[in-house]
Order: structure tokens, then C-alpha cells, then sequence
DNA sequence: CAAGTATATGAGTATATGCGCATGTTAAGT
DNA sequence: ACTTAACATGCGCATATACTCATATACTTG
């Protein structure tokens, strides 16, 4: 993206995808979680209020998508942040949107 | 994100709201597009291939979440990058799958 | 005011996906 | 071998949303 020739439509849908991945807040929850370290399934469980079969799928999604990595020991699975990139995509877009709220702020207070 | 205090659930759903606009391939492409500056809803349907409603939509899309800004001028209708950010999401997802795609290939040919 | 052009939008349909419930699978302990 | 614990998964439902077609709106021009 942002360069010389456009992306192809399989590029595109790659992208695409990354990001739909992304899309959903208990999917978000998950990763705040993981940005302290690596985490059992039980332990997420725990941190985001979610019921174990939606934290199971949810896992599934990040993993499948290369974002999170599995490591099985003994009965539990311990999830890992695979892809570093993840910390920046996520302040990147906190950050705009702050900006966002501040600006409708000033907009409201004069 | 990536901070001290885990981001309250409004400020998760804004997060994914944000990737969730993204997530699509036609809005991506609109994006691409406009990269290179400012155009008009006619220039950006015949670039992107769509149909005029379709890319109308997208656009509404892109500009209630604060990424385009419109500016009407007579009978036309030109959108812009609003959100610089962008920029560097797209950019980072893209280095991000770039690896991926290279280390599969590794995995691969060896 | 009539006609034409550029864009937006209402309605309907099809597809995707998040969630809950129940059950399956794998591994440890007795 | 049986039980229990930790995860994963099949299935059905409900909702969201992308797409198309037709029509509406806004503006310009004759």
C-alpha cells in the first residue's frame, strides 16, 4: 500500500482480512491481555469474561491468521503475540482516534 | 492499548469499529486510490470498478468514521484522506504479511 | 421551468460471523 | 481403565453488512 503500483485483489483481501480479524472488541480484549505475556486459555478466560468455547474460537481466529502463536504443556495451551506489528497497528489507531474525541472536544467547548 | 490500564469496553468497540472499516476490499481499494489526492466520486468508481452505489456507500463508510472528508463542488462530490494515519496502518500490515508470506516460503524451499 | 448529470439512499436479498449449548478430544492422575 | 481437567469443535440462531436495483436529491444548463 502507499506505493507505486496498486495492490492486487488477492493482496487486497489479505489486508482486508488482517484487519476484519482486528474487528471485534473480545478479539481486541484478548490481546490487551496478551501484550503482559503469555497466557494459558483458562487465564484468558479469566481476564476478558468470556465463555471458554468463544474464547476457543476467538484463539483460533488470531492464530490462524499468524497472530497469535500456540505452545501446548501437558493440558494447557499457552498463547503467545506472534506478530510484533500488532502493538503499533494498535496505538496507531488509539491514537487517531484520540485525536478524533479531542477535536469534537474543542469543537463542543466554545 | 499497549498501555498500564486495559482500555475500558466503549473505547475497544471504537478500536474495532476503526479496523472493522478497513476490513473491506472495495474500501481498501477507494483508499488506494485516493492516495495519490483528492477525487471525485465518478473518477473513483471508474478506478476501483465498482458500481456507483456500491462505492457511494463505501464512501459514506470511510467518511463517518472520520477517514475521507468530502467537499462538494457544483454537481461533484471529491473525498480526500482525512486520517493520515492510514498511511502507516496500511503500510504496517502490509510489511506484516509481507514477512509472513516470505517465511512460508522459506518453510518451503528447503 | 424542463431536462440532464452527479451523487445519495431506500428496499430487498444473500452471505458471513459472533454467540451459546452441547459434545468431542487430549492428557494427567488415581 | 475410569475420572477429571483443559481446550476444541459441530450446530443452530440471530444479527450485521455488502451488494444490486430502482428511485430520490441536488445542482447546472438551456
Amino acid at each position: 500500500m502507499a506505493r507505486k503500483s496498486p495492490l492486487k485483489d488477492e493482496a487486497l483481501e489479505h489486508v482486508a482480512r488482517r484487519f476484519a480479524v482486528l474487528a471485534e472488541p473480545m478479539r481486541l480484549r484478548l490481546l490487551q491481555a496478551l501484550f503482559a505475556g503469555e497466557m494459558n486459555v483458562n487465564a484468558l478466560v479469566a481476564a476478558t469474561g468470556g465463555t471458554q468455547a468463544n474464547i476457543s474460537r476467538h484463539l483460533q481466529t488470531l492464530t490462524h491468521a499468524h497472530i497469535l502463536s500456540r505452545r501446548k504443556e501437558g493440558l494447557q495451551v499457552f498463547y503467545t503475540i506472534a506478530d510484533p506489528s500488532i502493538f503499533k497497528l494498535c496505538e496507531l489507531v488509539c491514537g487517531s482516534l484520540e485525536k478524533q474525541f479531542t477535536k469534537n472536544a474543542d469543537a463542543f467547548s466554545r
